[in-house]
DNA sequence: AATAGCATTATGTAGCTACATAAAAATGTC
DNA sequence: GACATTTTTATGTAGCTACATAATGCTATT
């Protein structure tokens, strides 16, 4: 099936794609190896395995040394997220932006908390709340714990004055982000804080962050009535 | 700054990474060429190349041909969200799937549904309402348009037998998504086909699919109370 | 028959060259 | 000075070699 002068490693995707979608290889299957593509196709190793990565990227095909690759047995939808600090969010739609501290204090770990974190007994932690107002109308209420372990120096910043929102982003890597979605009725707190009747729908965001194992914070941000995630991809 | 023996790619992204959030680069600065920072970490260009598109991907970057590379200017937190198909999640999850469908009938398309697939008239659309259920307990309701111009084939769809979400995943390959994600009151329709009690709160996902620039599905999914999106990412 | 160790093998990475491409910067023309 | 054209340049891709790594599966040993 060698199709002449086949050279971009998208033509490559494209085509491995396609046999994917016609069925010519099913959720399950295994791919040939690599280089038996590459001769197939008359290119080189290296443009089939870009174009594999790009696959594999995009949750479509599954690859393990050795074992070979194969079609992901179960085809989903990929989509990025991009979460933005909710300052320059906030400031990017126009509004301006304030920032308000509810309370601050340092406590040891809940064995909940501990749990998110994937630890037995975590370390001592800040405990922070505190709400993002765009244009003085509250917009996200956020309930944090930052691990002071990982991230001693946060106690040096005045959180009244940056949010521990924006200093995290700025200041702290990660190399690991759970994320969860989820619609939940006003509860007392949230009436208080954010200025809604009780049972309406808001959005709930929570985020857990960690770099290597070491857990940086985890954060319970719930949004405004009406607010929407957007996507483009 | 030469580290001596600094092989990897991810060394090299780490190294950078590192060297934007310690400020030594802040957002909007410009970074070196591959080729300087490959002089002076003492590895390939192709190494930093390699390096440079992890964090293009990542977001924390912009590479623009000539103008080389820049730190992006609003830093923010990427996911990537798995949508699975709805029947295939159930069943993972130890639930015995069934599917309903409520209503399906071809309508020429709404202003508002042409708005969403970036047309100024959409053709022919076949408007679907359906339920998913675990255990026989509604799990997702949804209510769907599919584009007749570009999907013709699944008028020949028993869609009472195979839903029109894993006819579509399984059948119709997408080149773009866009995906929106809100919180919403229980309204009439819901209340009556979830079995959920009115004002209760429940998440919504409207996914919009298309292949080049026709229009192939927008849905909007109402799911059960209590529903969760989780990603590990 | 179970297990530990070793050989095999498919993917992953590092490094190199050469060329493609896009966009900025410089140049020429009116 | 304004605008079109050419040059320059930084990233992007294709191809190659060599070696690294992780699973698999075979083999030897108990």
């Amino acid at each position: 099936m060698s199709i002449g002068a086949r050279h971009s490693w998208k033509d490559v995707r494209n085509h491995i794609r396609g046999q994917i979608l016609d069925t010519t290889y099913r959720p399950g299957d295994k791919l040939p190896r690599d280089e038996d593509i590459a001769k197939e196709l008359d290119c080189a190793r290296s443009t089939v395995h870009r174009a594999m990565r790009s696959l594999a990227e995009d949750g479509m095909i599954e690859r393990r040394r050795k074992g070979g690759t194969t079609v992901n047995p179960d085809p989903v939808t990929r989509t990025t997220l991009k979460i933005p600090i909710t300052k320059i969010e906030i400031e990017s739609r126009g509004h301006e932006y304030r920032h308000h501290l509810i309370c601050a204090e340092q406590l040891s770990a809940t064995p909940s908390i501990a749990a998110r974190f994937g630890l037995v007994e975590a370390g001592p932690l800040l405990k922070i709340r505190a709400l993002h107002l765009a244009d003085g109308r509250p917009y996200v209420f956020e309930d944090r714990w930052v691990s002071l372990d990982t991230v001693p120096e946060i106690q040096d910043v005045d959180l009244s004055e940056t949010s521990a929102n924006e200093w995290l982003v700025l200041n702290r890597p990660y190399s690991r982000c759970d994320v969860q979605i989820y619609a939940s009725e006003t509860g007392e707190d949230e009436a208080r804080f954010m200025d809604a009747k009780r049972g309406s729908a808001l959005l709930v965001l929570e985020r857990t962050t960690w770099i290597d194992d070491a857990p940086i914070t985890h954060v319970r941000a719930v949004h405004a009535q009406g607010y929407r995630i957007v996507s483009g991809g």
